[in-house]
DNA sequence: ATTAAATTGTTATAATATAACATTTTGTAA
DNA sequence: TTACAAAATGTTATATTATAACAATTTAAT
């Protein structure tokens, strides 16, 4: 696996530090004082981390988190759980799941090579919250 | 169910008329003959069709489809099949599917309410152009 | 008729993302 | 060790997606 560049460690360490998903320009932001100026800057290196699958976009949340699983290995198979109270977003890594999403095949006779699943509702804290 | 607003029919009748999703701006450039004129109409007429389960929201395309399914429930569970390259989107309406995904449980203890599954790959089509 | 909820109209602006082009750095193979 | 290609960077401008705020109108149930 290669090594990150200057651009892309700067804001991997930035996502992987923190407790939820980040959005660009809160990352762009956060990393100016690193003299990363420019949204494009911050985008590359998203796409860049995208593609080796060291972190995950939350495309219903257009934000993004560190990969919880085998952080070098490319994405192909991803699940997500989303707290529609508190906003947190954990990776599932259940691989009954990923087995059955893997494998599933539909009537159309597409070839998949690719997933991404998000699951909503409330965590266990706001539940609890709620009752 | 109710019937749809003036807006809504108009918006909604070009979605469902459509081969293939459709995106806001497009919509808008669509429907301004029709006297849609402004962004936020078509958003409004979006986020209703949205909730009422007319319309999806492909997340990774940022682009709206009629529901194929039934066509007048509100969706909580929606699987895609996304062919990257000709962009075809196709509902996918398998019971085994949604049977094991609205059953499922992780180790978190999250309550789920609601998931969204998009699938990749290369539809027949696109598969036998490549070979 | 009254009234609350939903919808519409409108202007402005916020948030997310990419185009285009020039330069620099990095890895690798002659 | 230089030369070369690929990757990464820097920069300005702009495209695309989405919401805020406020006023007016329509709809549907009393």
């Amino acid at each position: 696996m290669q090594n990150l560049s200057k651009n892309q460690q700067i804001i991997f360490d930035l996502i992987d530090k923190s407790p939820e998903p980040l959005k660009a320009y809160s990352i762009l932001f956060s990393v100016q004082k690193r003299g990363i100026k420019a949204p494009l800057q911050v985008y590359r290196a998203l796409d860049k981390l995208v593609e080796i699958g060291k972190i995950h976009k939350i495309e219903s949340r257009n934000a993004f988190i560190a990969c919880q699983n085998s952080s070098c290995q490319i994405s192909k198979a991803t699940a997500f759980s989303i707290c529609e109270s508190c906003e947190k977003v954990t990776e599932i890594n259940n691989s009954n799941l990923s087995k059955y999403l893997t494998c599933f095949k539909d009537k159309n006779g597409m070839k998949y090579n690719k997933y991404n699943l998000e699951f909503f509702g409330l965590c266990k804290k706001c539940v609890s919250k709620k009752s």
